[in-house]
DNA sequence: CTCAAAATGAGTTGCGTACCTCAAAACACC
DNA sequence: GGTGTTTTGAGGTACGCAACTCATTTTGAG
């Protein structure tokens, strides 16, 4: 009827009584300090094991007196996504202080390998944890390597440098949200034929690729009755994405689907109303307060959503966990591709 | 270029000297002990305000000595979604362990309001916080309220008990759960028309009703050549669900749509396979190995979920800061209202 | 003004760890 | 056996707060 979850409350001096060393001893093996025979250290190493200590949290965060600090690595310019982000960090300040973390708040043009790669290595040395969103080039890359060997923890942010050594990435897989939203246009559309039509930032924006890729593959696989038209790069500009698609919709009657990878929402969905084409399925990514009302109105049918502020805190626990040394709960830090229609509107 | 989140690390010394008091009367007012003057009491206050002053988590933690004990109390008796969070409660034992925290499970007839109060008042004294699977019940609001007067923090959990004064809800809002299955089931039909059925564990279950009552609302408003057929109430088993559903799909050659509300769900698959009524489309709920398996095969169309896992960490993470004191991150512990489909599966 | 009650100050101890110093012991090598 | 080096022990201090005691001051009622 009743059952624990914890085990019993062991301190150090308690694991060195058991390993038959002293608290100095165990405290240098503990933090990998030189000086301590191999054999000792596995002497220690399983008195700990053996019963499965954890060091007191509280009292670790405690002795080690300085403060920590995180820096965000952000891009610089306006972007509603990137804001939200800086929001809710902005709600954590209670929650960081308490824990007396801080959280600097860089912003630099990401787009520009160099000047990333600079911004990155100015960091190098002043911080425990450094949270970027990171242009996936070589320069990068090895800039962020270079904070992994200064002993910096480093979490790649909304966009990933898979070939580099940072410890973890805080964000969705795109091929999979592309997959996504290929399923609900197809779905949405109900059985209808015609053609899609999908409007993106850039194709050479990592993320905006992957979720073309993934988008093209569930068409091509799932709904043959569907052609999807040639990518529109509207770089997330509204004028621009408008502009191409109104284009487009002039050419093709039979557009029955819409897929919008990245920003330039607004454009889009004044082409689409302009156009009087108000039944083509309209599906996007991220809730803002546009796609928010867009949703509301009818206007686009679904929003795939990457939750900014699951990002943000993940982001922040992470580097934590990480700088104390302990486990990262994995499916905690996950970051879920959200399906967000009218009624489970956040 | 680089803007920071946090403030400056005072401490308790530098309180009572900007507040012209002793630390003793600091400590007095923070922890609400009686013989101060409501005047000096004000000027403590003050100076904790205008120096937003948070008292270090990992000293109060470990000066406080005794760990927390927690509760959760469940249902007994199989149930996967259950059995889901206390996985993932166990997946949380380091985590637990390093804080000093004792998370135990109480497993009791959450359906009888006696029993449950029963378990209830049994805690009282005995955990700094508890979590329970409420059933909304007078007998069981007055337990919970019982729990609260004696400084006990209560969390309800997955179903609420609203007019109780617990501390907070860790769950989703049923009527929009079943506006979104709604929403899903007459959008994925594809303008077809037809009847639609909806089998219930029971419509004495507070979250069946209220899920049902946000799916006809929506079905009615918006889907208006769907009609919905009586619901069936599968007791949330197998063998009932199977043969109540296999009955009305023999009497009805026309049902496009069905919404599965509760647990049964072996039951409602193998009931539409054996009528060979694959197309139909299938809405229900929760990620299980099962419904998984189902969403790979096609037979369901999508699941609406609860992330069982982020629950079972809200609870914990909440009790904790209701016992500490610190506020809550009220977007952080809000629970969602997934759409699962195959291609986001997580 | 007196006296008890209330309010406040001053101080102590302990929580479990990090980090440091210094001395003592064990060891390796010739 | 002596030398120098490595390993270990013993102990201290600090971190910021909770919780407590006891002495002292202030306050208000009579």
């Amino acid at each position: 009827m009743a059952e624990t979850l914890t085990t019993a409350a062991l301190t150090l001096k308690d694991i060195a009584r058991e390993a038959g060393v002293s608290l100095a001893t165990v405290d240098r093996v503990l933090h990998n300090r030189p000086g301590v025979r191999p054999d000792t250290v596995r002497r220690v190493r399983e008195a700990i094991e053996r019963n499965s200590f954890q060091p007191h949290v509280a009292a670790a965060e405690l002795a080690r007196g300085r403060a920590r600090r995180f820096a965000f690595v952000m891009p610089s310019g306006p972007n509603p996504f990137m804001q939200q982000i800086e929001a809710y960090l902005g709600e954590m300040t209670a929650w960081l202080s308490a824990r007396r973390l801080n959280v600097e708040m860089v912003t630099t043009d990401v787009f520009d390998a160099s000047v990333l790669a600079t911004s990155l290595e100015a960091l190098s040395g002043d911080y425990d944890g450094v949270a970027v969103v990171a242009l996936d080039h070589p320069t990068v890359r090895a800039a962020i390597n270079d904070l992994v060997d200064a002993g910096t923890k480093v979490v790649t942010l909304v966009s990933d440098v898979p070939s580099s050594r940072r410890h973890h990435y805080v964000g969705i897989d795109n091929i999979a949200a592309g997959r996504t939203a290929g399923a609900l246009v197809g779905r949405l559309v109900g059985g209808r034929s015609g053609k899609v039509a999908v409007v993106a930032g850039s194709q050479g924006l990592r993320d905006h690729a992957e979720r073309i890729f993934g988008f093209n593959q569930v068409m091509a696989s799932e709904f043959p009755d569907l052609s999807v038209l040639p990518v529109l790069e509207g770089r997330d500009e509204d004028a621009r994405s408008e502009q191409l698609l109104a284009r487009l919709l002039g050419r093709h009657a039979d557009i029955v689907g819409l897929y919008n990878v990245g920003a330039g929402t607004q454009g889009v969905a004044k082409a689409l109303s302009e156009a009087g084409r108000d039944k083509v399925v309209f599906v996007g990514h991220d809730v803002t307060a546009l796609t928010r009302k867009l949703l509301l109105q009818g206007v686009m049918d679904a929003a795939i959503s990457q939750n900014p502020g699951h990002e943000a805190r993940a982001a922040v626990r992470v580097l934590l966990a990480l700088a104390r040394g302990e486990p990262i709960l994995r499916e905690q830090e996950k970051i879920r591709i959200d399906i967000v229609m009218r009624d489970n509107l956040p």
